[in-house]
Parts: C-alpha cells; structure tokens; sequence
DNA sequence: AATGAATGAGCCTTCATTCAT
DNA sequence: GATGAATGAAGGCTCATTCAT
C-alpha cells in the first residue's frame, strides 16, 4: 500500500531495492521461479530476508517486478518499431537489423540476459506476468516485423501466411536460447559461442530471405495477375 | 500393456506400476520435476506414496523412468532412421515426411504429448536425465536428418553449413511447442489446433525446402566466381 | 499362535528361521535394535520380509528371540557357577579361570562376539528383554564370582563389600567391551588385539588379586580377632 | 544464562538456543540419537522444528552441539590437568581426588548427567562426534591421570603398564555408568544413591590403591630377581 | 527503514507391517 | 509355507512468511 511511496522517499531504500531486483533477476535466471530462494536473493543482495516483504511484498511481486523492470526498453533499439532510425530503412535492411539486434539480446551477457532467460523459462511455464509481457513487449515487435515482412513479400499474402513466415524467422533464433541446452550436447560447445555468432547470424539470414524471396516469386509467378515483384529480385542474397 | 504380460501372476502390480508412470508423466509435464508432488502422483495413481519407493526407488529414478518408458520409439516410426520404409524414397519425399512425423508427435494428445512437454522443460532446465535422451533419441535422429538435408543440397556444403540447415528446419517446428503459451497469448488460439496443422505443416515444408534449394541453387552456381543464383533454379518446390 | 507348531513340522522352515536369527544377531549387534531394518536382516538371511512376521511375529519378538537363542550356554564353560570341573579348584584357579573365561568371551569372534555386543547395548538401553537376561544368566554368575571372592578374602567383609569387589574386578574386563571405541580412538589401535590378550588378561589378573589380598590382609590385620588369612598370602602373585 | 547476556537486544533468541540444546541432551540421553526426534527436542523446548534448522543447522549439528557446549570444564575442576589448586599435592591425594570428581560428575543430575550418558552411547555406538571429544577432553585428562598414577608406582612400570593401571581405575567408575540397567535390576536399587555414593567412592579408591601400592612394591623388590613382594610392604594405605 | 528470530506448512523418504496370492 | 506388492505413519529437512524489536 504505502510501498511505493516509500521506496521513493528514501535513497538507501532505493539501493536495497535495486540490489534485490538485481540479485533476483540473476538468480531466477538462473534457478527458476520455483527453485529460487528468497534466502539465496537476499544473501547476494546483502539484504535481509525480510527486505523482500518490505520492499515488494512476497516472492511473487517480486518476480513480477523483476520482469517489469528489468525488461529492455520496448522503444530505443533499432528493431523497436516505433524507431525513427529504422523507419526509412529499405526492407532487407530492416531485416537484418532485427535478427541482428534479436541475436544479440539473446546472446549479450548482463541484466538483459537475465531477461531473456526468464522468458524462455516463462514460455514453458508461463505465469501472470506474461499476459503483459506479450502485451507490452512482444506483441508490438512481433506485428513491426511482420510489416517487414510484408514488405519483403510484397502483396498476395494473407496475414496468417506472413504471421507464419515471421514466425519461422524468429523460430531460428529462438532455437538457440530454448534448446542451448541439447545443442551443448550434441555439438559438445557453446553454441552461442562469440566466435560462432557472426556465422549464425549470417545463415539465418540467408536461410530466411531465401525462402521469402522465393515463396514470393512463385507466388507473384502463379498469380500473375497481382505481381509486383520482379522475378530479378528473388535472387536470395546479395553479399554484404 | 505388455509389461503385465510378462507378470501373469500379480497383474495389480504392473498396474500399479504403469498407472504411476502415467500420473508421473501427466503431472511432470504439467509441474516440472521440482513442483510436482509424489503425493499429487500417487493420488492421481490411486497408489499409496511409498508405491514410488518400492517400484522406482525415489522422485529422481521415477522422472528417469518417465522419459526413457514414454520415449516415442526411436526405430520404427516412418521418420527413424533405420525405417525400411523410408530409405528408399526420393530425399524430398523423407524430408517432408519427417516434418509431417514431427510436428504429428509435439501435437498429439496422450502420454507422447507428455513426454514433449517434459522435454522442452528439460531443455530450458536440465537434468541429469538430459545427457542419456541426447544420446539416444536426439543424436540419432538429428543426424539421420542432417543426411536427408545433404542429399537436398547436394555436395558442396560443409558439416556446420548443413548442420545450420537441419537446426532452421526443427526450430520452426519445436517454436510451437515451446512458445505455445507466448502464441496463445498472441493469437488467443491453440497454434496447434487440428484445423490449422495441415497449413502449419505446408508452410514449414514450403518455406523449408524454398529456402534449402535456393541456397544449394546459389551455391552450385556461384561456385566458380562467388555464389550467384540464377532466377530460373530458384523455384524449389512445386506445391503439391 | 500356531507359529510354535508349523516350524516344528517342516525342516525347511527351520533353516529359515535359523538363518534369520543369525541375520539378525549380527545385525542388531552391528547397528542396534532401532537401526537395525527387517530388510537388511531379510536380505541377509536370504528371506522374504514377510518371513520375520510369520516366524516370529514382529521386529521386537525377534530380537528378544535372538537375545534368548544366541545366549551363551549358561551351564557348560569353566566358570559357570554349577560347572563340576571348578567346583573343587583353589580360589585362586577359578579367580584366574573366571578372567580368562570373560575375556575370551568379549573378545571372540562368532555368534558369540554378537550376543556381547547386544548385551553391551542393552546395558546402556535397556529393553525388556534385559530383565530375563539377568536373571537368567548374569545373577547366577554373578554370585558364583562373589563366593570365589569371598573365599579369598575369608570372613570379615559384608556382602556389600563383596559385591564391591566383584564389581571392580567385572569392570575392569567390561570396560574394554564398553569403552572400545574411546580406546581405538586414544591409542590408535584395537584394544583386544590378540597379541594383547594374554598383557591384558595378565594384567587385570595381577591387579584385582593385588587389591584383593591386601584388602583382606589389611582388614585380619585392623580386625585381629575375626583374623583367619595368614599375612603370607598376601603376597599378589604368583608368576604362572 | 551468560548467553543471554551477551545478545541483550534479543533474549529471546538465546533463551530459545538454550532450551533447544538443554531439551536436546536430556531427549538425546535418554533415547539416543537416532530415537531421538526432532519434534519432541522442539516440543521440550516450546520452539518450532524449524528452529533446530535456523540455530544449528540440522539434527546431527545440533547433537553436536550439546556434546560441545554441555560437556565439562575441561580445565577448572580440581582434577584438570592445569589445575593451580591440584599441581602441588602429594599423588595420593591427587589420585583420591580424581575419584571423587570424577564419580560426581558421572552421577550428580542435570546437564552434565546428560553429557556423561551420551558419552556412554557415544561408546558403544560411535558418531563423528566422538572424535572431537577424545581429543579434547578424555585424551588430556587421562594422560594427567596416567602421571599420578605414576607418580604413585614410581620408576620402573612400561608406559603400558600405567596405562594398563589407569584404565583399571578408570573402569571401576564407568562400570556404574555404563551397566546402571543391570546393577538396578541384580540389586534392585540405584547403584548412584547418594547414601551409597561415599561407601562407593571409599571402596574404588582403596580397592585401587591397594592395587596399585602392593604392584609397584612388588616390582621394586623384585627387580633384581623375579618380582617378590616383602609382606610388609603391601600395607597399601590405611583407612581414613 | 531494517533486522534477527521464529513459525507452520509441506516436501521426500524410510520403515515395519499386512494383504492377496 | 512363502512371496511380492502395497500401506500408513512418522521422520528430517526446507521454505516463504511474519513477528518483535
């Protein structure tokens, strides 16, 4: 009740609060909601125990307030949709910023991994909290990139078609966070290894337009009566 | 079902047994391994809690039965690799079919949908369990499916090159398994509902085969000056 | 209830039940009544868990049988009190042959080596086993001690200074059964350690006589009229 | 109660610990540590089981803390090896001290009469603990004890010797201890009573000395020979 | 604004025992 | 006469939470 009022009132509170998200973010990144110990949290926030009930309630409120506030900027990057750098951008460009960007929030080590971590973990076994995430933060991506999507295609696609063309996008990426685990074993390394990051980046770049551009040509060429794309324009990728 | 076959005299017992294993992997799926309770185990098996210590030994020896008793068979359906049926067939016939045979096992009902969803937990957290389905199930498979993506390409792709290709293929299917809640949430539909398996199953096996001919086509030609597709090799696949 | 009459008729059942007590002497002197499970004792005697319910009727009835049934015979060895061999021996002899007996007892391996460490259990946690133990074969030895004691002391002490003796000699022997584990610990090594017996056996000897004969001596000496002990006796040993 | 003091701000705590560990070693005493339970050390004390965990950690530290904190001054009773007030006396009185405190402690109520009957179990069935407590407190005190007894016998007896004697003394008073449950049941009252504590303590100590006295005249005699003892040395001590 | 202590519910496991064959 | 399966009662321990300061 009083909660919010004074966390603001007071600065050595504010630093108690924010090692304690820090300290829980990390931690049930790393453990899960349900293996995470509130103990463990406040002992790496050097707080007490009871510093979670005062400052954010139970363990769930804090869990909701690690994922609210420590989730990246829904506007600020190059891939938000509302970016005026982006905006203007020819089409495979935009593309590419995204799976860029895309990659290197699943991969960046930090708070933001943090986050990444806990939506992964959140997809599994979703909680409360995600019904705003979605809202907040993925649905918005979600329909920017499938208008880059459409402008890649051009017309002649109904939106569930470009729904699933994005999704089978944004599936390449995702794999790599959901499955790293498997992967370790089967390929015995990271497979989010740095030195490995460009190569990937680049096929599932590749790998994408390719299909696009190809679903598109075939399309525009069997419907020839809503064609706009050049048949020139499906070749799959221009090196960078 | 032919386990108490094999013990004609005391069939309570491998119904006891089996009716275990069926609460397990229900309630595995559903909890994870930390939160499901024995006690919501055998109640859901109509079993006393020490029932698990007499056949399994404890928690951890029954979640290993689990995964390795509802495994889906790793001979014998159309898409195992040793499958008389399928080693015969044209590359793009046993592509198709593979996809077709995945997406069928992360979309069925019963105790296999059970053991997919215990499984997208194992990848997100790990157990020790992990290691041993890798080895048996995944490894298998994933290289049988590598091959079938070689013969696709063609010569002239390396390992981690196909490697690459196989994982674009996979993660399109395992996103809907492993993002269902996100896609609920999106959507407010079931992303694996029956009316829509068949355009989800097309469009990964167009988009797929769109983009691994493309880059073979690209690959085969440019090879000489540096990778240049022709538009004429570009249409991969004709829709059935 | 007919459990006496059904072993009786089957010599199979005998030899189960035989291998039970024996199990579970064994077991309940390694690990004491409560650690001790009907399992371990079950798997030893290579027998069902459910044989101890139809043999003895619970855990409790079979430890008080193996109590009753691995006991030393009472009459039978030199030192017991109704043995024809020790009746007409000098004090002294039977003094001596007491000792050796008792020590050999503590200290031998077998069945044997069982029953005295139960006993040295029982001592600290009585059951209610320990009543008929006592009566049955500690008394007797007991007071058959204490007439040897008493003939070599001659008239002149109470029956509880008797007693007292006869306790300070028993002590001295029990308190390597009772106290092995600090002695292992202070000396690093086995307290009954065969190539100590004879030293140990030597030296409790020597010593309890030495105590004995100058009590005595002193007392005819303080007391002249009750005087029957010529101070000569005194004299502790005699090297064998 | 010195506890207490030392966390003014919160007696609460400390009364709490202290009742812990005091219901710990009597419930610990009496039943042994396996039979003992968590819950009735807690019920005793009027804490929550949890307490146990927050104070001490678990079971087996807690049992390890009342061996700890309740076990005797090893230093400050009269028969400490660094005794001021005990350095200076003549063996003999030194040596009848010893007995008398030493018997007192086996035998006086409260705390200490906790400790010495978990020393007692800690004999027959050892725990980690045991270690500990050799080293800190039955080793040191017991070489003390094997000086005075050979400042009793004099030059001429093995290391082995006077340990062999010690151990004799020793035995004579853990014998009341450790086979309590018997002597109650042979002479159907307390071997402990306090009207028979001084009859006792008088018997072990002459019973011991006499021992001790006739052996070492016996030896000094003897020594050019074969071990004779003169008759009118083994007047050991005259009756107080 | 913050702390150390205390709480009670719930978890997995073990055990002696009994039942139905 | 003997067995494998099943039972229910505790037992030790962990955890999120709350209380009194």
């Amino acid at each position: 009740m009083s909660r919010s009022a004074t966390h603001e009132s007071a600065p050595a509170t504010a630093a108690t609060r924010t090692q304690l998200l820090a300290a829980a973010a990390e931690i049930f990144a790393e453990r899960g909601f349900r293996n995470a110990t509130v103990r463990e949290i406040c002992r790496h926030a050097n707080a007490n125990v009871a510093a979670i009930s005062y400052h954010f309630g139970d363990k769930n409120a804090l869990y909701a307030a690690v994922l609210r506030e420590t989730a990246p900027a829904p506007a600020g990057g190059p891939h938000a949709p509302d970016s005026q750098a982006t905006r203007t951008l020819p089409p495979e460009r935009k593309f590419r910023l995204f799976i860029r960007e895309f990659l290197k929030r699943m991969t960046e080590k930090g708070p933001n991994c943090h986050h990444s971590r806990i939506m992964a973990r959140e997809m599994i076994e979703p909680t409360q909290a995600l019904d705003d995430l979605v809202n907040e933060f993925i649905r918005p991506q979600h329909q920017w990139f499938q208008e880059v999507v459409r402008e890649l295609t051009g017309p002649g696609f109904t939106a569930e078609e470009i729904r699933l063309m994005a999704n089978s996008v944004v599936s390449q990426i995702l794999f790599y966070k959901h499955c790293g685990a498997v992967i370790e074993r089967l390929q015995h390394r990271d497979p989010f290894a740095p030195e490995r990051l460009h190569q990937l980046e680049r096929h599932i770049t590749e790998f994408s337009l390719a299909a696009i551009h190809t679903l598109a040509a075939a399309r525009h060429t069997a419907k020839p009566t809503r064609r706009r794309t050049p048949p020139k324009s499906t070749q799959p990728s221009t090196p960078r």
